[in-house]
DNA sequence: GATGAATGAGACTTCATTCAT
DNA sequence: AATGAATGAAGTCTCATTCAT
């Protein structure tokens, strides 16, 4: 059972030190895109001399890698438990759609990493991180399959639908925050509003 | 009259090789990002030596501000026109949200650029592609105002319905072409019927 | 008292390997102009890779400078010395003079640097180079002012002495070594000489 | 007779295109030396395309050349008409000294080039200009033995006070004007007293 | 004579990474 | 674990010069 999507601390690194890295990295990785970023620069706002964060990720590519599966591992997790928390099809699209956005817009630093910098990846992690996406989808598509049998949802187009839905949800890791919304929690309510009609809800 | 946005020359270059080093530049742009993007290699696609883009494009950046430049024009005319070409509300949002559905897959490595890239440009730069990022957005806003007005959309939003709709579009220039979806065509047909669920038409 | 005439590590680089190419860099600034000269050049002369020079220092105009900042000191303190070393203003005279020209003559390397590429600092470095310029000008000043007060000398225009003085050292730098004289001995002896009827010391 | 020395259009180039490009230059060579001079900075200048220059000049060399030409047979045609125009030594050493001083500070544009720029000479050209070098000297040498045979100069080393004398005249292109001298004439005035000291006239 | 795109070389500088300390 | 000098490669850009127009 020790699959890379369920043991936490495969190939992420657990130190602290591995931690604060990762966390300035991400946020150097968000700002600037991961080609333009500089281990120099990552190492530098943590005080570090430019070689230290060698001894934690072997490349930057590994670094990258830690990250992006970090980040993906979360949102799979506060997706999942989001709608496991729920019974009906309804519930169950509103908390996974609300805890999706909330997501996208808390941590829009990892989420713009995670849904953006994908590219640089080697294939092999490239390979485990597609899995975790795919498995994310497949929450959402559970959902409206589960919602058009029962009755409740009326898609037109299960795939079209959930593509759109987890659009709305990566794409606010690009622009948030805004002018107009900068509150996740009222975002979301918004988009969950719209996702339900999207499934024909109401 | 000869504001940025209305004078096509501006800034863009009009000789053939001006066009050619866009050309390359933009796929390599889309298929790298910008910061990991080299002018020799975009030099090196057309056999040109690594200082051949220079009397064109005075620094990388400027040459990202020319296709983001024209790219962005690209997008609002064609909207502008779609939504034109139509009187009802409902054809008007139809036919923008087609135009610039279809848009984003057709031209996805400019759209990539145009969507992901603007953060690298001159703060100068920025500003003259944001005023047209805005104008894009009104454009929808404009619709669904008219179709509220008219009784014909009741949307509950309004800002978040604009939002989601250009989100819609602009993450297919991330994904694009997938295995579910590869006809702009097909997928614009699907986009547009969700997009009118949001607004509550039908 | 840490301004930057007093603190000799002010920004000069102390390490051993900084000082090699400080030393390297005065012999190919000297030899072919600093705009002229390449850091990698000077990293060649020392079996370097061309990156070698900047983790010691960030530009090759800061390399410039230090090399400037560190010539300059050399000089006023040299001049200095020499003048608190006699009493008599003639003696003082002979001194200043006779250590300016052995100066030039010996580190004619350093010297050109120090006198002909100045212009190639930034302003901030520059201002810092000029206030160390203006002492050593006011070493020889005062030196004739006193020995005009006592009778010694009878200049006829202090500052127009000051200036042809001075002069006469700097040029040194610009040819010494030449046929007619490569001892830098009996160059100073000659020229103190000059200096001397030239205040009308006999 | 059609040696360098006498020619005047012997490699100068004698187009008024050329003049305005050797002008252009000059200015530019003065301001940043040769080797951080670009052609193209020479052609914008006046107003004309990278490559208008060379038509004129076929090497960048070959400009400093003809620059260094005309300007140091200019530097001896003033001398030695100075020198000729008087009859006793003294006043032969003070119209010389005078005009060479005067042609420093009012051309010293072209006097920098002409002093500090000749590194970049081919061997060949560098020759040719060393020969007008060695004339201009001789004119001071001569006019001081003339002043010692005379008893009227009481010079104690020919050759150092040949060279003493050359040196406030180069030495005023490194720094003319100042703020303490910006008159030729009035810096003239004093140097020709100096000059008369140094060899002991008066 | 002049233009301007293009070249080939090379400029300064940065970068990911290594390694002795 | 961390430092910081160093490397080899590469990056953006400039330059002297050429050549078709």
């Amino acid at each position: 059972m020790d699959t890379p999507l369920e043991d936490p601390a495969y190939e992420v690194g657990t130190s602290k030190a591995a931690a604060r890295i990762r966390a300035a990295a991400t946020e150097v990785f968000a700002a600037k895109g991961y080609g333009a970023a500089s281990t120099r620069e990552i190492a530098a706002r943590l005080d570090l001399s430019p070689g230290a964060v060698y001894p934690h990720y072997k490349t930057k590519e590994s670094l990258l890698f830690a990250i992006a599966l970090e980040g993906h591992r979360a949102v799979l997790d506060t997706i999942t438990r989001a709608a496991d928390s729920a019974t009906s099809p309804r519930d169950q699209l509103t908390a996974a759609v609300s805890a999706y956005v909330k997501w996208h817009a808390h941590h829009h630093a990892i989420a713009r990493v995670v849904q953006y910098e994908l590219r640089a990846l080697s294939d092999e992690h490239f390979k485990t991180i597609a899995e975790i996406r795919r498995a994310t989808s497949r929450v959402f598509e559970r959902i409206l399959e589960f919602g058009d049998a029962s009755g409740e949802f009326h898609t037109l187009d299960s795939a079209a639908a959930t593509l759109a839905i987890t659009s709305l949800g990566i794409d606010v890791s690009r622009w948030f925050p805004s002018n107009a919304y900068s509150d996740p929690d009222l975002l979301a309510e918004r988009f969950v509003e719209l996702a339900l009609r999207m499934v024909g809800n109401i």
